[in-house]
DNA sequence: TATATATGTAAGCATTTGGTTACGCAAGTT
DNA sequence: AACTTGCGTAACCAAATGCTTACATATATA
């Protein structure tokens, strides 16, 4: 994790910990040592996981006396799921079921030209 | 990329260049060096790209001649979409506009405890 | 057959990533 | 005031990542 880079939602989400902390908080606001619970890594990794959900706008922190809760602010994976949907077609059509669907974009590309 | 890890679709995706692949070889198939054209890397560099999206089940390759077309199989995004939507409820309902959607859920467990 | 083309892969390298321990500090508690 | 609790951050480290160049191999082509 060390200092900082360009923080991106995509980068974000491909930790499988990270993963397992918004399905955490998601269900229930908690604060950083009750989430550091669940996990087999240091209480200090998993606030820099926060840190990194947090740069990137999936979590958002709420200072309560010395606590602070982690609540996920979801719309920023309004991003992964545009990215995603875009491509939704190409596992949903008929064609899908006779895994050659590939095959029939191409030649629809091809007849576009 | 180096040799070789547990490839993992979130892995895959969360690289922006190899993003860009999929978008481009979903529009048309794609020898390698086709692909390769359309970025400032190395013609290697792109072909370990590939490779992990082969290994992760987002592309396959098609061996004509000497030549080798990459095809987007995105029904390994499934894993994605299914991720993302099971959490599209807490940016589509009424409270996202209120911006407090989060302490509404909250809420809502603690009642159910 | 000799050459050109398309590609994979190994080796090396700088940077990033994800983890650790050690420490500091603010906010409660006694 | 002294102690405990909750947390951030720095320093360090091993492994992974993304790239390069160099080389190998298979398939056309002249």
């Amino acid at each position: 994790m060390s200092t900082e880079a360009r923080r991106d939602v995509f980068q974000a989400i491909a930790d499988p910990t990270r993963r397992q902390i918004i399905n955490l908080i998601v269900k229930e606001s908690m604060n950083l040592n009750a989430i550091a619970e669940n996990f087999n890594i240091s209480r200090p990794a998993v606030s820099q996981h926060i840190k990194i959900l947090t740069e990137c706008g999936i979590v958002s922190i709420r200072q309560e006396g010395r606590e602070r809760f982690c609540e996920p602010k979801l719309a920023a994976l309004k991003e992964v799921s545009n990215w995603v949907d875009q491509y939704r077609q190409f596992w949903n059509d008929r064609f899908d079921s006779l895994d050659n669907y590939l095959t029939k974009i191409q030649s629809d590309n091809n007849l576009k030209k």
